[in-house]
DNA sequence: GAGCGGCTGCGACTTATCTCACACCCGCTG
DNA sequence: CAGCGGGTGTGAGATAAGTCGCAGCCGCTC
């Protein structure tokens, strides 16, 4: 088994697949490189089928008219993007770009939904990420219509931490977040999320260094997370 | 056939399985009415299993600490609720309450997960009805994201006359829009949303009638709807 | 019709958040 | 080392949004 079919095979959806046709579904995907900051997809554009993530990290994330931006969710090895549309007959419903050097397959959207229909398994493991994706997007509206900028920044701090983040997903999360990174994934702005940090270390939860955040009281930063917004 | 497994048979789910199945199914799900106001189930309960609404109106929504309520969608007659913890093994996302009388049926969770399991076509429709959520859900966060209250107003507004919303499925959707109720699925508080109506109507957009709104210029409503927040 | 409750309209005030501005620090590279 | 760029710290406004308070309207029911 080569290394790309072993990556396949880290992949949620494919992890059920025999080896032979594993073999074959990596002679059908296309893979290629991304440099830092390099789009990999646009949102609105036609779906050119399923994405994974091969090595290094990805954002997904919307734009608004001005120029702002709302990350979805950052991605690392063994995690796939763009499978809304694959499974809707829609447009890409955001657009994702590399955060670093990394390296992504493409897997044809005709190949991924023959899969489903053969496999059962193949179809189980869809079903349970896509509904696991639907928990953590509802978190998401929860957050941004009730909580308050602290709250939300306190809750992404704790998420990277202890392990399990919603809007993480897969490899090492969130070494050397800079303060505009966190702005755009908790949907504020820099100089909001400066002052957030600043309370959050006032009050001794955490302690900022240089291009980086220790926590140094996660209960104390449960406390936060909970303050409703306004 | 009988009523029920006729209303079974409207759910995107169970469109494709065959009469004898069909029954079957239909004799293993309890029926339940409720009253307008009544809650169906809450936030953080261990799942039941799958509520398909057989006639009126519930709501899906999350309440923060302080009571302020966020309307995650509204379901007519025909639509599934509670998905997401029957596929993912969690507990219920999200509270839902029935906005008028409604009679709603429980299908067990196992009885579910067999179906899908046996049936690739039940499985293919999961699979679409998900992605589908997914996709209005990216929709959301992007407008509490990316939006101004008076844009999501309009947007809102929009969904309910062109046809299909994405907040509200299944049938006749927004007669009877009160103030507050446009606040909760927008986001916000019912003053606000006053002003943001009172713009629009100033704007020639709508008009404002004792308990509707009608509206004049879908055109116009597009443009507000692209205004960004801040 | 008196009283009640829910929906509405609106003005005055508060505030969380955003914007703009500038200065600092650090690691670059020419 | 001078100069640059990216990340950061912080203050002074601006403003969208939320809070509070009250009054009017309508449809109830007793």
């Amino acid at each position: 088994m080569n290394t790309l079919e072993a990556c396949l095979h880290q992949v949620p959806y494919f992890a059920s697949l025999e080896p032979g046709v594993l073999r074959e579904l990596a002679a059908a995907v296309r893979e290629r490189k991304y440099e830092a900051g390099e789009s990999v997809l646009f949102e609105g554009d036609p779906c050119e089928g399923l994405y994974v993530i091969v090595s290094g990290r990805v954002k997904v994330f919307k734009l608004s008219a001005d120029g702002k931006e709302q990350v979805l969710r950052i991605l690392g090895a063994g995690r796939t993007c763009n499978d809304v549309p694959v499974f809707d007959d829609g447009r890409n419903p955001g657009s994702v770009a590399a955060l670093e050097a990394s390296r992504l397959v493409l897997v044809p959207k005709a190949r991924i939904r023959t899969l489903v229909e053969r496999h059962p398994r193949v179809a189980a493991a869809v079903i349970r990420l896509l509904a696991e994706r639907l928990r953590a997007l509802t978190l998401m509206v929860e957050d941004l219509s009730l909580r308050s900028v602290v709250a939300r920044v306190a809750k992404l701090l704790l998420d990277c931490t202890n392990g399990r983040s919603t809007l993480i997903e897969g490899t090492a999360c969130c070494q050397h977040l800079t303060q505009h990174q966190i702005a755009t994934m908790v949907g504020s702005v820099r100089e909001v999320v400066q002052r957030a940090l600043k309370a959050l270390e006032k009050d001794g939860a955490i302690q900022m260094e240089r291009g980086r955040i220790v926590v140094l009281d996660p209960k104390s930063l449960e406390r936060w997370s909970q303050v409703e917004a306004m």
